[in-house]
DNA sequence: AGCACGCCGACT
DNA sequence: GTCGGCGTGCTC
């Protein structure tokens, strides 16, 4: 029996090792689950390595010089684990993500980690051999095509044969487009499919992550790459451009690039697949590292319709209520989008000029006429709204600005013969459906409408930021494959570049995009990120925040802010934010990290966006 | 991540 | 004087 120094990884943020000593051959390999004494607690660690230890001296207790010191070392308590958790080349790619977004190890390994292997539970499964199996070759692909079920076509043979000899990895960025596809998906494979994202229990994901460690199909969201089994052959990244993809809380990571650096290390196929590409992704292809696989689209759907005089900044415009009439006329089922559910913006009393809101949030409410109710759609309490302000108690409260619910009303006025819903509401003959963008998320898969109408684009271009562009060509991209004829578009900026763009040749857009992002110093040239802090306490939230910028801007001019973050107040918490750009450099996100470091009252929470 | 230690301002 | 918030450093 000999003596072992073992190397041990913590879960917490830290890069550093820690040594312990153990008695013993058997039951300890880099990757197998310890119990181990860590400052007093009872603490999980990874083995990392293992030494031999040789005694120096005649210590019997093993002991090591920190700063000089000659400390006695604590023994492994328990080892978890029958085999292994995690196999070598996870820790390994740990450590390589680690590197790469400067953030500890510790970090990644705690993301590595089921919840349940966290907490010192014993792991009774045998896995044969810490032996990764690898691919021949790292190869990368955008598949372009209009809608999900198209390009699933496209990649749907490369998962069947993939999965012949291991696992693949479907991702998807929000839970609502996985359940779509899981339905397209599930009857085509024999196999075992798995489905891992956040909203299951830590039960239910140790349960998926046990029998998810071969051959298997696994369907998640961001996070279910960390759980990647060791014979994974195959990625597939759905709808790459999605902002979801990105975790704006530490250890502040991009799926995509995980998924990319992933297949690198393992030397298997990469598939990006989407409707349109992300400005990053669409210079990777243009510089060959992805190549691109592209569905030729059918004829261009959108149609841009420019409200001028009367018509400019009017909802109900004459051109809307002409379009409608056509569509009507023809027998055809039509969608409006409008991104504002309820009655209408804001209630306020019109004598004291109280504006009712949830007094958690700043953001507008959700308002119902009927049940004269507010519901507030970040934390969903409910305010009443009285007939009379219940302030000044003198004076009417009144309803202004325009919800779907008021366009609804108004269409019936118009078109009392034609049967009119939200879309909650709709049923299969609906004629005019009205809805939010809700409607992008819940039609992944298209369903049976001939026209959408987008009636506040405008108002989405009026968004602060520099990529509300970008953003919106790709929301309506995205609106313009779910209808069989046409979208309409209805714009009072019908010059703008981006309405001059949405129909012809796509990479025209890019091009445009690109050159003014370059003008402007704008990513995917320069790099962006974007601090903001939130606390219960505005006032050191703001002290605090002020106190960050000083300390960038000794080192980078070009910081901006604090700004005031929309919603302000969010569940109670008041939110400011920082803007700070700096050209392409190695350790430009180090060094925010470095700075955010120093936040680390337990009052402030902070959110990182890494652009 | 926690937790201890130590510095400085507010307050009976 | 001392209580407590919070910045700093450490964990084998």
């Amino acid at each position: 029996m000999s003596v072992k120094l073992v190397k041990v990884a913590t879960l917490i943020s830290l890069d550093k090792e820690f040594d312990y000593y153990y008695f013993g051959d058997v039951g300890l390999t880099p990757g197998v689950r310890v119990l181990v004494d860590f400052n007093g607690k009872k603490q999980v660690g990874i083995v990392l390595r293992l030494k031999d230890y040789t005694t120096s001296g005649n210590c019997v207790i093993p002991s090591i010089n920190v700063a000089g010191k000659v400390k006695p070392l604590k023994p492994i308590i328990g080892i978890l684990d029958v085999s292994f958790t995690l196999t070598v080349e996870q820790i390994k790619f740990s450590e390589m993500l680690s590197t790469f977004y400067s953030y500890p190890r510790g970090d990644f390994l705690s993301m590595m980690l089921p919840a349940y292997l966290k907490k010192a539970n014993k792991l009774e499964i045998q896995f044969n051999e810490n032996q990764d199996k690898k691919g021949s070759s790292f190869s990368g692909e955008f598949i372009k095509g209009s809608s999900f079920r198209e390009r699933y076509f496209m990649w749907k043979i490369e998962v069947k044969k993939k999965l012949l000899s291991g696992s693949v990895l479907i991702c998807f960025p929000q839970l609502s487009y996985l359940d779509a596809a899981l339905k397209v998906i599930k009857d085509d494979f024999n196999c075992r499919i798995v489905v891992m994202h956040s909203k299951k229990s830590d039960k239910q994901i140790i349960q998926e992550w046990k029998i998810s460690r071969e051959k298997t199909l696994i369907l998640g969201t961001r996070l279910s790459i960390f759980y990647y089994p060791q014979d994974l052959n195959l990625i597939i990244v759905e709808e790459e451009s999605d902002r979801c993809y990105f975790q704006e809380e530490k250890p502040f990571y991009n799926l995509r690039d995980i998924a990319i650096m992933l297949c690198r290390v393992k030397g298997i196929k990469c598939v990006l697949s989407g409707n349109y590409p992300s400005l990053l992704v669409y210079q990777m292809i243009k510089t060959n590292i992805l190549a691109l696989r592209e569905q030729k689209s059918p004829e261009n759907k959108i149609k841009v319709m420019k409200l001028t005089g009367y018509s400019k900044g009017r909802v109900m415009s004459p051109v809307l209520l002409n379009i409608l009439e056509k569509i009507i006329q023809s027998g055809k089922k039509v969608v409006v989008i409008w991104n504002k559910k309820g009655f209408g913006k804001t209630a306020f009393c019109s004598n004291c000029g109280y504006v009712f809101k949830c007094d958690r949030c700043s953001s507008f409410l959700r308002l119902s006429l009927k049940s004269r109710e507010g519901v507030c759609p970040h934390c969903q309490q409910k305010v009443s709204i009285p007939q009379i302000c219940s302030k000044c108690n003198n004076g009417y409260v009144k309803i202004s600005g325009w919800g779907i619910e008021k366009i609804e009303s108004i269409l019936r006025k118009n078109f009392p013969e034609v049967l009119i819903n939200t879309w909650e509401n709709r049923f299969l003959n609906s004629q005019i459906v009205l809805s939010t963008s809700e409607i992008v998320g819940s039609l992944y898969e298209p369903e049976a409408f001939d026209a959408g109408i987008v009636l506040d684009i405008d108002g989405f271009l009026a968004y602060p930021g520099y990529h509300v562009t970008f953003d919106a060509f790709l929301y309506l991209k995205r609106l313009e494959c779910l209808f069989k004829d046409c979208l309409y578009v209805l714009t009072g900026n019908g010059d703008y570049y981006l309405f001059q763009c949405l129909s012809g040749f796509w990479e025209k857009f890019y091009q445009l995009e690109l050159n003014f992002r370059k003008e402007l110093s704008l990513p995917p040239f320069f790099e962006i990120a974007k601090i903001i802090l939130r606390s219960e306490d505005e006032g050191l939230t703001l002290r605090t925040i002020g106190n960050l910028r000083n300390r960038i801007a000794v080192k980078n001019n070009y910081v901006y802010g604090p700004f005031k973050e929309e919603p302000f107040k969010l569940r109670g918490k008041y939110r400011y934010s920082l803007v700070i750009r700096s050209r392409k450099s190695e350790n430009f996100r180090e060094s925010i990290k470095v700075e955010i470091k120093n936040i680390r009252s337990s009052k402030i929470q902070l959110a990182v966006i890494f652009e």
